[in-house]
RNA sequence: GGGCGAAUGGCGGAACUGGUAGACGCGCACGACUCAAAAUCGUGUUUCGCAAGAAGUGAGAGUUCGAUUCUCUCUUCGCCCA
């Protein structure tokens, strides 16, 4: 018997599916549409199994929904601006556009060679002007419509590489690359308005139904609306400085107050700006990082000033006023009211500087004489030492009640406060979309006219330099344009713009005039299903959903606010990791199985720790690299087995054993085939088929529900199932009518997750007819007869077959003639029955 | 510290709205084939027990005729935010 080759089989069909342009999509209105979106992927070298089990998850609904009869549009691209091109070039002296074009070439084969079902004709690369010229001009009319501005704000600065960081770039304080202790800096940057629609995005949650509520709960955290209050506090003193606005959510805790704080960015600093001890403080300040994180850790360190505020509620306590590293100048009005006693920050704060610690809120447990001592208490409790205050129920009722007594003294109103803040865009790096701005020689930032897009990135140039490459191109940067001089933005977009449309720009790859165009978008969009790792819950998923809102606002053409429709977030994979003797990782290769042993290769006095199952990382050599896997088994098994193991929303784990297992299982299914092949030669005539035709009717059932539950592993278990009972059934003599009808929707159930193999099965049997999803016959899913089980107080004792409409009197009658249930009852009356019909029957003596 | 989620054999995991716990796979054991091994095929495989039987879904309680599933308390782990 021949064994199936794969290497022949895959490479088959797949030069068939792009001779014949199988997977191109294109506008039908009179058929429905499916947009099937998996996370593009960064061009970063090869394909990683991240991305084989992503593309497999997506590809196995796409094909599906083919069949189903939907115009599918199934697209790829490359999310190909970014650092990693940039740093490759400077550690290989390439240039960073080969270097991206190369990796893509690589990982475009290899996702080729995984038989995935993606239109090809559709592929967009974001570093390619094509791409980003349109990005440019959805700046431009952002900025326009008034939501892109630019501010100073501060940034992690690496003082070495003279280079902005994003946060995940300092590690401990210090820059990722050079290692130097990473300050505090004002740069004038790029921001869009993100905040603005912050309710807007908040609100659009609840109707994301097909969302992860997970997902959902992140991104509302990270929205994160709060109710509060905006405080005037009179202000005495040396100073012009009347008032202090702050805002807090904890309004209730004013009779604790002992200081208010201010930012070292406040107004108020600028009587200060000559002050050197102010100075020094504030550079002091700039060391501490910019993350929420950094700041609850940090040391809390004060400046005290001249003044005194006044408590509002109570005008005969005065408290000082300082300047504060904790306080930032993002939130509230830079200013915060200092209550040690209920916030930990006040409250190290408060030691420090020996500050009165008043205890205004008691735990429910404790009474009234409670003293806040060793930490700020936080929790839930009773107001106290607040004078009409006292005794409201803190937070319940006390916020709002403090808050309406503000509101009626004028000294405080109510306000909303989100967490979210505007989305800084700008980066100090040359690989990335040019802002299309200039300047004038009064520094005005200008928009590039937009005959003169797209501004190119310059190539050839020295990347070597400190700094942002293009700020030392002068060529690039300065420019004439109607003989006056101007100067280029240098900054180029954050990444994470270019993927906030690019399932946009699949609906209309080609446009020459726009990102999209109408007729397109309105066809296509929303994107129905989109797939991809959980660790973009917040930031792309969210700048994508923002995106749809700016592009919307003040447009009448673009009606899109959501642009996904449901989610999928996949699990990681994962491999066990190995260790030799001194803690030096190994890599799977590095290590075999000798006598229950695992040892080092060739190395058999080395024994391998052998460690937990974690994500594949680089770093921990427990990667797999998925070509040489499908080299060795082909694409199919692959696919089969990387859905097999685990549900795909939660992890799943690499085993050499488990890949195997699945490999010789296809083997096993083409063994089956041959067999089926010839018992069709055979010309039986038994047509009674009832038997296989409720064999394949229930595996059609369970696939279909699988699929729309996204439960694709318990479909690799259905597969198992069905080619065991048919194994046996095509001994039972059928007609090839028979075998071709059922054998055939098997193999088209089959089709999504293995394409190669049951593509050339349905070919060799010759069937022409056109292939669709089999339909499910629900009446025979219903089982004559039935199992019953039978229970005596609540246990189980025994099954009985009967028919399903059987009354309970006859079950009754059939247990007390059943010999081996009929022992536990031994003639004892029966207290109560409890009868299920078609299930069971409990039975209480 | 806060939010969300999870916990089922040696392992990955099944069990639809409360109704046969352990589907399917891996591993393991035994058997067949073989001089032998690998591969392949067959049988078995929750634990204790020779058996009859009993116990059993992280721990403890509760609701119920009946709980992996619902409620409460606790433990551990994971993820996100800090």
């Amino acid at each position: 018997m021949d064994r199936y080759n794969f290497k022949e089989i895959e490479k088959k069909w797949q030069h068939y599916w792009e001779k014949n342009n199988l997977y191109k999509s294109q506008v039908k209105k009179n058929k429905k549409k499916f947009y099937c979106l998996e996370m593009f992927p960064y061009p970063s070298g090869k394909i990683h199994m991240g991305h084989v089990r992503n593309y497999t998850i997506g590809d196995v609904l796409a094909r599906y929904k083919t069949l189903k009869g939907f115009n599918v549009l199934h697209p790829m691209g490359w999310d190909s601006f970014g650092m990693p091109a940039e740093n490759a070039a400077r550690e290989n002296n390439l240039d960073p556009k080969e270097w991206t074009n190369r990796n893509i070439e690589t990982m475009k084969n290899q996702l080729k060679k995984l038989g995935l079902s993606l239109d090809w004709d559709r592929e967009i690369s974001t570093c390619n002007k094509d791409y980003y010229k349109h990005q440019q001009i959805f700046f431009l009319e952002l900025l326009e419509k008034g939501l892109v501005y630019r501010k100073e704000n501060y940034v992690n600065w690496d003082p070495v590489d003279e280079t902005v960081l994003a946060n995940e770039q300092v590690i401990d304080g210090k820059g990722w690359r050079s290692g130097a202790i990473v300050e505090r800096k004002k740069l004038s940057q790029w921001f869009f308005n993100i905040s603005k629609f912050s309710q807007n995005l908040l609100d659009g949650l609840k109707e994301l139904e097909a969302w992860p509520n997970k997902v959902k709960t992140m991104q509302s955290n990270w929205i994160g609306k709060s109710f509060g209050c905006e405080i005037d506090f009179k202000i005495e003193g040396d100073l012009p400085v009347k008032n202090i606005k702050c805002f807090t959510t904890r309004p209730d805790t004013l009779f604790g107050f002992s200081f208010l704080a201010l930012s070292v960015d406040h107004e108020i600093s600028k009587f200060y700006n000559k002050d050197k001890e102010f100075l020094k403080f504030k550079d002091e300040c700039s060391k501490t990082g910019t993350t929420e994180e950094a700041i609850a850790v940090g040391d809390k360190i004060g400046f005290k000033t001249s003044l005194l505020a006044k408590n509002p509620l109570n005008p005969n306590q005065k408290v000082p006023v300082y300047f504060a590293n904790f306080v930032l100048m993002d939130y509230g009005f830079g200013a915060v009211f200092g209550c040690p006693a209920h916030d930990q920050r006040d409250f190290d704060f408060a030691k420090k500087y020996k500050l009165e610690i008043t205890t205004v809120v008691r735990p429910y447990e404790e009474n009234d004489n409670f003293k806040v001592s060793r930490e700020a208490y936080s929790g839930p409790g009773k107001i106290i030492n607040s004078s009409f205050l006292d005794g409201l129920d803190a937070p319940k009722n006390s916020v709002d009640e403090t808050i309406k007594i503000l509101e009626e003294k004028k000294i405080g109103k109510k306000k909303i406060n989100f967490r979210l803040k505007d989305w800084g865009v700008s980066r100090q790096r040359y690989w990335g979309c040019p802002i299309p701005i200039i300047y004038n020689e009064k520094g005005e930032a200008i928009p590039v006219p937009k005959d003169k897009l797209p501004v190119e990135l310059p190539e050839n140039i020295d990347l070597k330099v400190k700094g942002n490459p293009l700020d030392s191109q002068k060529s690039w940067k300065e420019i004439i344009i109607d003989g006056k001089k101007f100067t280029r933005e240098t900054d180029t977009l954050d990444t994470f713009v270019c993927s906030s449309w690019y399932y946009l720009r699949f609906c209309s790859p080609k446009e020459k005039n726009y990102g999209f165009n109408k007729e397109d978008i309105d066809y296509w969009m929303p994107v129905d299903q989109y797939i991809g790792g959980v660790e973009h819950a917040i930031l792309h998923l969210l700048y994508s959903r923002f995106f749809m809102r700016a592009i919307n606002f003040k447009n009448e053409n673009f009606k899109i606010t959501e642009p996904f429709q449901s989610l999928f977030t996949q699990g990681m994979v994962c491999h066990e990791t190995y260790k030799d003797q001194d803690n030096n990782w190994l890599s799977p290769d590095e290590i075999e199985k000798v006598n229950n042993k695992i040892i080092k290769k060739g190395n058999p006095s080395v024994v391998v720790k052998v460690g937990p199952s974690e994500s594949m990382s680089k770093s921990k050599k427990n990667v797999i690299d998925p070509e040489d896997i499908i080299n060795t088994y082909g694409a199919d098994s692959v696919r089969l087995f990387i859905l097999s193991d685990s549900p795909p929303e939660k992890d799943v784990q690499w085993s050499e054993q488990g890949m195997a297992s699945s490999y010789k299982f296809i083997q096993k299914l083409w063994i089956l085939n041959t067999h089926v092949l010839d018992e069709i030669k055979k010309n039986h005539s038994k047509d009674d088929d009832d038997e296989f035709k409720k064999r394949t009717n229930t595996f059609i059932n369970n696939v279909t529900n699988n699929l729309s539950n996204f439960t694709y592993n318990k479909i690799v278990a259905n597969i198992h199932e069905v080619h065991s009972s048919i194994s046996k059934l095509i001994k039972k003599k059928y007609s090839p009518k028979t075998i071709i009808n059922n054998y055939k929707k098997i193999l088209v159930c089959m089709l999504p997750i293995i394409p190669h193999f049951s593509n050339e099965c349905i070919e060799l049997l010759k069937d022409t007819h056109e292939l669709e999803w089999p339909k499910v016959d629900k009446q025979l899913l219903i089982e004559e007869n039935i199992n019953f089980v039978i229970q005596i107080n609540g246990k189980k004792r025994g099954l009985i077959k009967a028919n399903r409409d059987i009354s309970e009197v006859e079950l009754i009658d059939l247990i007390k003639k059943n010999v081996e249930i009929k022992k536990y009852i031994k003639n004892q009356e029966f207290k109560k029955k409890v009868f299920v019909p078609n299930k069971l029957i409990n039975i209480i003596i």
